[in-house]
RNA sequence: GCCUCUGUAGCUCAGUGGUAGAGCACUUCACUUGUAAUGAAGGGGUUGUGGGUUCAAUCCCCACCAGAGGCUCCA
């Protein structure tokens, strides 16, 4: 058997283990999880019987954690099955950060996950070993009698199955695993929840339970720290602390914008109908409520009425009505408001309207996930032909609006669905004009097979969370083909042949629900926010009450010029006075006293902490209007 | 909707089967301060809501409401 390692080429005799090999060689075993060999990772212990190339596995790859991960899994398994016999083991797979097992039969709250710990660390600390049998499906069976989980599980798989034993602990599994429980080092249970069987919300309620684990406490340590980083990322932290948003019991899942979160909305709002306008968009108001026949008409009724809310019987007709959903059926009321001809074309109406929609209790998440939102949508009706260049078009506007906020975007092209509607040639030309637009514009892309509408192809744009990780980013912006909304609303424009065709429907949004894109924002910044988009954006704070007066008269000197400054004329320490506006996160706080006010200057302390003294106030305010008109830090 | 946890002052959180506490915030007074917390006094709670157990419930039990996390990661 011929072993590659790197650029070492040796020869082995066949049935040598990595272990063994890693000797000859002289790989350093310490750190090293598992190995790799052509057909994928296996256990160190494993005798290999073929020509291949081997890699050796620690933490730090994927792999490694992967293989680290679903031993923990099995770690903590057999702690679950010592403390309570009875529960059915299901399936325990490594995830993206960490792993979890699901149990049947059991129920045990978070209390119990120290108890689980400690059993754990007894199995480490008994060095068991992972070892890998091979058995048929029946004597598998056999093992987990009474077991209808791991039965259908066995009913899918083909003999002969892996099983691996440690200690008493037995499990079906594909490995490959750590060497022994010894390797667990640090690890951390970290909550309880119920998970469907299979995620089918039809089947039985499993118990989950979560952790992680790590091959030193060093690195558990860490990863504890970095959980606090992301608490001060929590976009429902900083709407508390920042005063941005309130929940109410008396309508969930819809925030209360606070004064502070008001203005910052307003703020969103105002730069998405500046581009509006820069891009040749035509802002509509159509109603909040209207009557489900356009639903059933636009097919929404059959197919999302479950988000939908009714408002029925509305009136004396006893007909039913809805809160809309969507805006999109109603930008064809004005389209068809008069006759329209190709020379209309690309039409682009921006519509702002407030859509509800029912969101499962559980599902809601301050401004992330609410029941009442608003977009900045946007449905243009154009030709076959110009969609192309339509979606450069929208990629222009994005970039500029992400380069204002940092965003880093990740473009998805979600292809047709096995449901859909529309010829194949149609959606063929429809997958190839955004993909050239992609392309075109530069971007590097996914694919997404089937996971467009039902309607159309779509570009889903996704940006990076403050961690940076594709897997945890955003959902922020979406441009969809429709080749449905005109059929079924009949709108038609007359083109150069003097006949009549039905125009395709663009959606796009650029910055998705603005709610949802201020807590997105919020997030990212961690509530330090640009000049232009903060609440307060200069707070005037006066040493002594001496100087009140020269304060208001400067205060109302940067109301008349447009700013957001206030004025904190208490009779606090200076100290506790910058102590305050510093946590509002205020990104100036201009300080007065007797020297300002003998010089006719101001003291300017930004939010880093520099102080900037005998500043004039002109200079000062000219600054910091230009940042706000540029919208730059 | 389902699973686990949580709900005590505006906020963060203690606490007890005998109707409640701290810090911050708020109000008042004193201090008049030069770049991240001056001191003192005071006001503020049907312990989420509704039932039940009990001589007695904020604490135990049930239901409901709301919040947090989870319900795709495949032997």
């Amino acid at each position: 058997m011929q072993i590659v390692y790197e650029d070492k080429k040796q020869k082995f005799e066949t049935g040598a283990t990595p272990i063994e090999i890693a000797k000859t060689l002289g790989v350093q075993l310490s750190g090293v999880i598992a190995a790799k060999i052509d057909s994928g990772p296996i256990d160190l212990t494993r005798k290999i019987n073929e020509d291949t190339k081997i890699e050796f596995l620690t933490f730090d790859s994927k792999e490694g954690k992967e293989v680290f991960w679903h031993s923990s899994a099995h770690l903590m398994a057999a702690a679950v099955k010592r403390v309570y016999p009875n529960a059915q083991l299901t399936l325990g797979p490594a995830i993206s950060e960490g792993f979890y097992y699901d149990f049947y039969d059991i129920k045990l709250g978070d209390n119990d996950l120290e108890l689980l710990e400690k059993e754990m660390k007894a199995i480490v600390e008994a060095d068991s070993k992972f070892v890998r049998k091979e058995v048929s499906k029946d004597e598998a069976l056999a093992l987990f009698k009474g077991n209808k989980f791991k039965a259908e599980i066995l009913g899918e798989a083909e003999s002969p199955i892996t099983i691996y034993e440690t200690g008493d602990f037995i499990d079906i599994c594909r490995g490959p695993h750590v060497p022994s429980t010894r390797y667990l080092k640090a690890f951390k249970l970290l909550k309880v929840a119920g998970a469907y069987w299979r995620g089918d919300s039809k089947r039985e309620v499993l118990t989950r339970i979560y952790g992680v684990s790590f091959p030193s406490k060093a690195l558990l340590e860490e990863y504890t720290k970095f959980e606090g980083e992301r608490s001060k990322h929590d976009h429902k932290k900083i709407g508390k602390e920042l005063e941005l948003f309130e929940t109410s019991a008396w309508s969930p899942g819809s925030p209360f914008l606070l004064p502070n979160g008001a203005i910052i909305y307003n703020e969103l709002l105002k730069l998405a109908r500046e581009m509006d306008k820069k891009y040749g968009y035509q802002e509509i108001i159509t109603p909040i409520i209207a009557k489900s026949e356009v639903w059933k008409t636009s097919g929404h009724y059959e197919k999302y009425r479950e988000n939908m809310y009714k408002v029925a019987p509305f009136s004396v007709e006893d007909e039913e009505y809805a809160l809309k959903p969507m805006n999109c059926p109603f930008s064809t009321v004005v389209f068809n408001a008069k006759t329209r001809s190709y020379r209309d074309l690309p039409l682009r109406l921006a519509d702002y309207g407030f859509l509800h929609r029912y969101e499962l209790e559980g599902a809601l998440d301050g401004l992330f996930r609410t029941r009442m939102l608003e977009q900045n949508d946007a449905h243009i009706y154009i030709t076959e032909d110009q969609v192309e260049n339509e979606i450069i078009r929208m990629f222009e506007i994005m970039k500029e609006v992400y380069a204002i906020f940092k965003l880093t975007p990740l473009m998805t092209l979600a292809t047709r669905p096995e449901q859909r509607i529309g010829s194949d040639d149609a959606w063929s030309r429809a997958e190839n004009a955004l993909r050239n637009a992609l392309e075109k514009s530069g971007y590097k892309y996914t694919i997404k097979e089937g996971d467009g509408a039902f309607y159309g192809p779509k570009i889903d744009i996704y940006v990076l969370d403050f961690t940076g990780k594709p897997e945890s980013a955003y959902a922020a912006s979406t441009i969809q083909v429709d080749f449905n909304l005109a059929t079924r609303f009949d709108v038609k424009y007359t083109g150069s042949d003097n006949r009549e065709h039905t125009p395709i429907v663009l959606h796009q949004s650029v910055m998705g629900s603005l709610g949802r894109f201020m807590g997105i924002i919020l997030s990212n910044s961690g509530g330090d926010l640009p000049v232009w988009l903060s609440p307060v954006q200069a707070r005037i704070v006066t040493i002594t009450e001496r100087n009140n007066d020269y304060g208001k008269k400067l205060l109302s000197k940067f109301i008349e010029r447009g700013l957001r400054v206030e004025l904190d004329e208490s009779n606090a320490t200076l100290d506790y006075k910058i102590r305050e506006g510093q946590l509002k996160k205020i990104p100036y706080i201009i300080v007065l006293g007797d020297k300002e006010e003998a010089a006719n200057t101001i003291a300017v302390r930004s939010k880093d902490g520099k102080t900037k003294y005998g500043v004039e106030l002109n200079e000062f305010s000219k600054d910091l209007q230009e940042k706000i008109k540029t919208r730059t830090l």
